[in-house]
Parts: structure tokens; sequence; C-alpha cells
DNA sequence: CGATTTACTAAGCATTGTATACTATATGGC
DNA sequence: GCCATATAGTATACAATGCTTAGTAAATCG
């Protein structure tokens, strides 16, 4: 029996994929505007959301070479968006860190990415939506293999991450 | 109020966005095996899903400008992986196939990304897939509008997609 | 201490992104 | 049919990124 192509598209693999694709593209539309091209506000983005991260790290999130995230980061640098710290623990590693001219810019980076999910999840129950997050989770801490947590700062990863559905979807 | 971080990467957007990516890095190791450059395999599986797509399609699904991927197609074409057929209703577009040569690396790709989508779905019950899949389909078509079908040979996207739990997941 | 690994950078070349322009064809209004 | 407009694909040039190899400095581990 072969499995005809319909069939093969409708997996959580390909239908994630679809989704991530089409919430990208909704956001970099409504991005546009700021004058950020996409390479930017996803730095900007991923950085905002993981502040004190190293290089190595963030390249691994945004999946590019450090080679040239590097490149990136030494732009932004010198457009005073991304701010380089030395790391007193590893005098190998910089932390990064978003600017204070760059925080309102993730502010509407962020406000835009709210708006589009929520325009994606419109109809689906709050009992739902906590089923997705849940399985979501689990998918991600199976793929994370023995659960190796990017940051330093929240440890709690592997509790399981029900937050008690407050303002998250 | 301020949301912290750790909760602004558990909606449902930012999972997405973590499992994919970790879905792709899992298959780009698997992968390197064939042979095959990032955007080769990608190229090979997302074509061989939608076989008849024309260039500016293929390169919306890939999110790569058409140029590009016209270049990247000139490559695989004279790789013998990659045909270029007329359009007879369109003499301006092409429709792209797989060559016989490139089926079974298809089905060898296909193959790695069902098995690393299973390891990822380990310990969820049936239950649950069906209520994440039917939620992923209908974030896909909240955003894709008013329901514009890629293909033309599949017009039944519309109707529900819920395809009586075969061997889908 | 010594060997290995990690974080980051450098340099060279291939690929892709971006912008503009161009041809050929399709589509819609008249 | 005719026209303006939109679409599919390619060409060109330059910028950005990917990829490989190599290098330095520092951390880690035995």
């Amino acid at each position: 029996m072969t499995i005809d192509r319909q069939t093969r598209r409708n997996t959580v693999g390909f239908l994630m994929y679809e989704v991530t694709r089409l919430l990208r593209r909704e956001i970099s539309r409504r991005v546009q505007r700021l004058g950020l091209t996409n390479a930017q506000w996803m730095t900007l983005m991923r950085l905002g959301l993981n502040e004190g991260i190293n290089q190595a790290a963030l390249a691994e999130l945004l999946e590019v070479q450090p080679i040239s995230l590097g490149r990136t980061l030494d732009r932004l640098v010198e457009a005073g968006l991304i701010e380089r710290r030395p790391n007193p623990d590893d005098r190998r590693a910089f932390r990064l860190f978003l600017t204070d001219r760059a925080q309102p810019l993730f502010d509407d980076i962020y406000n835009i990415a709210s708006e589009v999910r929520e325009q994606a999840l419109a109809g689906m129950p709050p009992e739902t939506r906590v089923v997705v997050i849940d399985a979501l989770s689990s998918m991600r801490d199976n793929l994370m293999g023995n659960g190796t947590a990017p940051d330093g700062d929240d440890r709690t990863v592997k509790v399981a991450a029900k937050d008690k559905e407050g303002a998250l979807t």
C-alpha cells in the first residue's frame, strides 16, 4: 500500500512546517514597515527572548552558522541595537543583550507576532489550546533528548511547563 | 504586568518554531549520509510532495526567492534529479517533477522524516495526536485566508482534512 | 600538567538574498 | 480583437550567508 500525497501532507510534521511558514510569512509582511530585514527581525526577536545567551547558542536557535551570525551581529552592534558584554564566567564568550534603543523595536515585533498568533488560533477553544501546548512541549522534550536547557536562568524546563494557563496561548 | 521570558517562550507560536527547528536539525543529521545539502534535501522533499508544481509556488513553499530556486533547480536538473516539463496550459511556466533517479532518494528522506516525527511523538496517545492535527489544520486554514489551494489536484482542502485517522500522525 | 573541547574570528569560494530589468505569456476590461 | 496589467521565468550585479579550513584564546577533563 502506497501512501498518497494528500495523506503525507497531513502529518504533524508537515502541518507544523506549513503553519510556521505561514506565521513567518504574515509576521514578515507586517514587520516590513519597521524597516528591518528578515535576518534582523528574527535575530532581534530571538535575542530578546534569550538575553544573556552567547553567539554559538543563538546561532543554533536561528539555524545559521556561528560565523554568519558573527557578521550579522557586527552590523547590529554598529547600528546600536545589540550589545556584546564580556562573560566573567567564560572569557572566550560574549553575553548578548538588546540595547535600550532596540527594546521598543522588540516590543513592536513581539506584539505583531502575538497578533498573528491570535489570528491563527481564532476559533480554537481554550481546552484545545492547552492540549496543543502540552503536546508541543512533550515533542520538544523528546527531541531535546536528555533535557539540555539552552539558558542558565530557567531550570524548570523538565517539570512539564503547564503554567496554570495564564495569558499564554 | 509584564510577561516574563519563560511565559513568552511557551506560546503556541514559539513552541512550534522550536519543535520544527529540532525536527529539521535531527533530519539534517540523519540525511547527511545521503550526500545532500540542506537546500537539496529540502527541495527534493518539498517537490516530491507537490509534483507538478511550478517554480514560483515551490519557491513560496521553500521560503526562497524564485530567482534563487531557479538557480538551485538548474543544478538539480544537471544532476539528473529534477525534470522541468512544459505546462500545456501555461506556456510561461514549467511543471516540476522528480526523475526516476531521484525517487529512491525521496523515499529515503521521507522515511527519515517519518522516523524523526515518530521519535518526537513518542508517548503521545492517538486521541491527542488527532486533536493536534485538527488544531494545526485549523491554524493553517485561518492563515491561508480564503483557502487558496496551492495545487490543482486536491480540491478537498476546505472539507476539514480529518482523514479517518489512518496511518497518519 | 597535557590533551581535548569550546567560543569566536579570519579568509576564500560557493550559494542565496535583493533589487532592477527584461521577455514571453496570461488575464481582465473594453 | 485590443489594450493595460499581472504573472512566470530569466539575466545581471552586488550584498549577505553558507561552507570549509585554519587559527587563537580559554575552558574542561584526565
